[in-house]
DNA sequence: ATCATCATTATTTTCGAAAATCAACCTTGC
DNA sequence: GCAAGGTTGATTTTCGAAAATAATGATGAT
C-alpha cells in the first residue's frame, strides 16, 4: 500500500524505552496545560511524578527543547515554553509557506495511491468528528487526542506526495509546534464546529484532487481561520475564568 | 548596537557544561569526516576518545540527532547520518524557499542598523577570505572554520531584519544541515575561488540594500551555484583518491 | 546441511549517589 | 544603613556501576 506518515514527535523508534515514556507523558502534560507556561520543571519533582530517574527525564526534556516546547538554560534546568499570540501567528504563516509549496509539489507528483490515502484519511477524520459531543459538556481528553491524531494524518496526507523530504520534515515539525495552541480549541469545540471544519477539509481535498492551483489558497485560508478560531476560543476561556 | 545572531547549533547557553563540550567535539569530528557516514558511534569508544562519561555523550548525541547529523535507533544506539547528493539539493531548495521569503520581509522592515550589520559582516568575511592560501596547499582547519563562521554571520545578517522568528530559526537550522556538505568545498578552495564568492556576495548585498526585488533571485542562484561547486569539489576529491 | 534454541558477549539504557553549580540568606566590617 | 564576602540549601550535572536488551556464536535436533 503506502508508507506510514512521518512524525517528528513520535516516530523515533524508541517505543519501549523509558525515555520515550517520559517524553510522551511530559509532552501531553505540557500540551494539556498541566504545567503552566514558564513554569520551571524541576527534575526532583518530575522524578517523583513519573516514577523515573534523571537520565530518561533529561533526555526527554532535551527532546522537547528541540521541539520548542520547553526552554533550557545551562545549570538552571528546564522550564515550559511560553505561549504568545504573536508566536502562534508567526508559526502559522511559516507553516503556510512550507505546506503550500509542499502541496504544489504533491499535486504535481501525486499518483493514485496518494489520492487513495487522502480519501482514507479524510474519511477516518470524519468518523471521529461525528462522534464529538453534540451540545453539552466538553470532549474527553481521549476524544480530543484521537481527533488530533487523525487531523494530523489528514493534513500530512495532503502533502505526502511532495518529493521533498525536508519540506515534509519541516511541516511535521511546525504541526507539532502548533498543536499546543490547537488543544484548547479541540476541547471546547462541539460536533457543530467540527462539521464546519470538515466542510473546509472537503473543499480543500477536492481542489487538491482536481489539481486546482487555488488549492494552496484554500489551505492557507484554512490555517488562518484556525488561528482566528483559536484566538476566540482563548478569549472565551479567559472570560469564563473571570 | 544590535543583537547577536541566532544560532541553533551553538547558542544553547550550555557553554561550560561537559555536554556542550561533547556536542562541539562530536559535531566537528562528524563534519570534518573523522567519523564516516553511517559509522556507528559506540558509547564506549566515544567515552574513551573524549574522556567523558555516558550522560554528556548521550545528551550531545541526542542533540545532534535533532540536527540530523546522527541517526538513532532505540536500543541500538547512534550512527553518523549518511550524505547524499539528493538530500543536499533537497535541503538547498528548501533553504531557498525559506531564506527568500525571509529576505523579502527583511528588505521591507530593515532599518539603518540592519544595513550596518550587513556591511560589517561582509567586510569581516572579506578579510577572512583574503587570507586564504593563494595557490599551494590546503587551508588549515582553523582557517576553514573561521571562514565558515563569518560566512554564517554574513548570510544570517541578510535576513536578520525579517520579522519572523520562526523563519530565522529554520534558516539557521538549514544552514547547519548544509554545513556538512560545504566543508569539503572550503578546505579545497583557494583565495582565487573565494574572490569569486565574495563578488557574488557583494552583488547580492548591493541588491538587498537597494531593496531590489530581484535580490531573492540572486540569493537563490548563489545557493544553487554553491551546490554545483560542492558537487564538482566532491568529484575532484574522488578522482584524487583513485 | 538447515534450522531452531540456548548461552555468551557486546552495547545500550537506567539508576542513584556524588560532585558541581547556583540562588538566597546571613553575617561582618565600614 | 549598606556593600562585600561567605555559608547554607536547593538543584542541576556528572559519574560509574547495574540492569536490560540486542547480536553473536555454539550446540543439538531434524
Amino acid at each position: 500500500m503506502a508508507k506510514s506518515f512521518p512524525s517528528n514527535a513520535n516516530n523515533r523508534g524508541n517505543r519501549g524505552t523509558l525515555t520515550e515514556r517520559a517524553y510522551q507523558a511530559l509532552r501531553r502534560d505540557i500540551i494539556d496545560g498541566i504545567f503552566a507556561p514558564c513554569q520551571p520543571l524541576r527534575l526532583e519533582s518530575l522524578k517523583e511524578r513519573y516514577g523515573l530517574s534523571f537520565s530518561p527525564l533529561r533526555e526527554a526534556l532535551n527532546r522537547l527543547h528541540s521541539e520548542k516546547l520547553v526552554l533550557s538554560t545551562a545549570q538552571r534546568g528546564f522550564r515550559v515554553a511560553e505561549l504568545s499570540r504573536q508566536e502562534m501567528w508567526d508559526t502559522i504563516e511559516t507553516r503556510i509557506l512550507i505546506e503550500c509549496e509542499a502541496l504544489r509539489r504533491a499535486m504535481k507528483n501525486g499518483q493514485d495511491d496518494w489520492e487513495t490515502q487522502m480519501v482514507a484519511a479524510f474519511y477516518s477524520l470524519s468518523l471521529c468528528a461525528e462522534r464529538y459531543p453534540m451540545t453539552s459538556g466538553e470532549a474527553s481528553a481521549a476524544e480530543a487526542e484521537e481527533l488530533e491524531a487523525r487531523h494530523r494524518v489528514f493534513h500530512c496526507s495532503l502533502i505526502a506526495a511532495s518529493d521533498s523530504q525536508s519540506l515534509l520534515h519541516l511541516a511535521a515539525q511546525l504541526y507539532d509546534q502548533t498543536e499546543r495552541y490547537r488543544r484548547p480549541l479541540l476541547s471546547t469545540q462541539r460536533r457543530f464546529d467540527q462539521r464546519d471544519f470538515q466542510a473546509e477539509h472537503k473543499t480543500i481535498m477536492d481542489a487538491v484532487m482536481a489539481r486546482d492551483p487555488a488549492a494552496t489558497d484554500l489551505l492557507a485560508a484554512h490555517y488562518r481561520q484556525t488561528g482566528t478560531a483559536i484566538e476566540s476560543a482563548l478569549a472565551r476561556l479567559k472570560t469564563e475564568a473571570a
